[in-house]
DNA sequence: GGTATGATTGACT
DNA sequence: GTCAATCATACCA
């Protein structure tokens, strides 16, 4: 069990930290973390950098809960809260490799390619039944269950996707060579890659 | 009150 | 590669 404590610290170095950890909810869905991104409060790109606000009040709280909103007006997208208060901030979870209810997950998906199941901000967090009722849930606490990365992994850098401000800084995480990412890195891009 | 904009995805050329 | 879906939020009047 990963304890609120391991949030309460620096977005950028828990964002790293998370890649390899296994991520399950109600005890019935999940799978292993192997794509993040960080943003805080100094970030133009992020929810906190305006200040707060009804929809990420939740990033102004404790340290070790879930961030959970609404993007596009279409699909959720799931975050764990660090280092806040005094620097607003959180880890955007962006893919994780399902390993745990795949029948399930796929059937809320409604698709079978496991590659394509939960790989997205907005995909896992359909496949995981989340949603705003998440919102502000602590993450050691059902239903949420979190258990801390194995031996180190090989990590790769890049910069983050789908944003219009601070789209240089590298601050997106990924699992070396997973094929369960939403996208590819840069530097992970090998010629001859399916 | 109105309007522009997204930390996205899926369908389509 | 392009583009629509769809709506809460933020911001302006």
């Amino acid at each position: 069990m990963i304890p609120t404590s391991f949030f309460d610290r620096d977005v950028v170095s828990a964002a790293r930290d998370l890649i390899g950890a296994t991520l399950v909810v109600d005890g019935t869905v999940g799978g292993t973390i192997v794509e993040t991104e960080a943003y805080d409060q100094q970030d133009p790109a992020s929810h906190s950098f305006k200040g707060a606000t009804a929809r990420n009040a939740a990033m102004f709280g404790e340290p070790g809960r879930a961030y959970v909103y609404r993007s596009y007006g279409i699909h959720w997208c799931l975050n764990f809260v660090c280092e806040a208060p005094g620097n607003a901030s959180a880890v955007l979870i962006r893919a994780i490799e399902p390993t745990l209810g795949l029948n399930v997950m796929a059937t809320r998906r409604g698709l079978a390619d496991i590659r394509k199941l939960c790989a997205g901000p907005g995909r896992l967090t359909q496949a995981l039944g989340i949603t705003g009722a998440q919102d502000g849930c602590r993450l050691d606490a059902p239903p949420f269950r979190l258990e801390p990365a194995g031996a180190s992994s090989q990590i790769v850098v890049g910069p983050r996707i789908g944003i219009t401000r601070g789209a240089e800084t590298p601050w997106r995480f990924g699992l070396a060579g997973s094929r369960f990412l939403s996208a590819r890195f840069p530097v992970d891009a090998r010629p001859g890659d399916p």
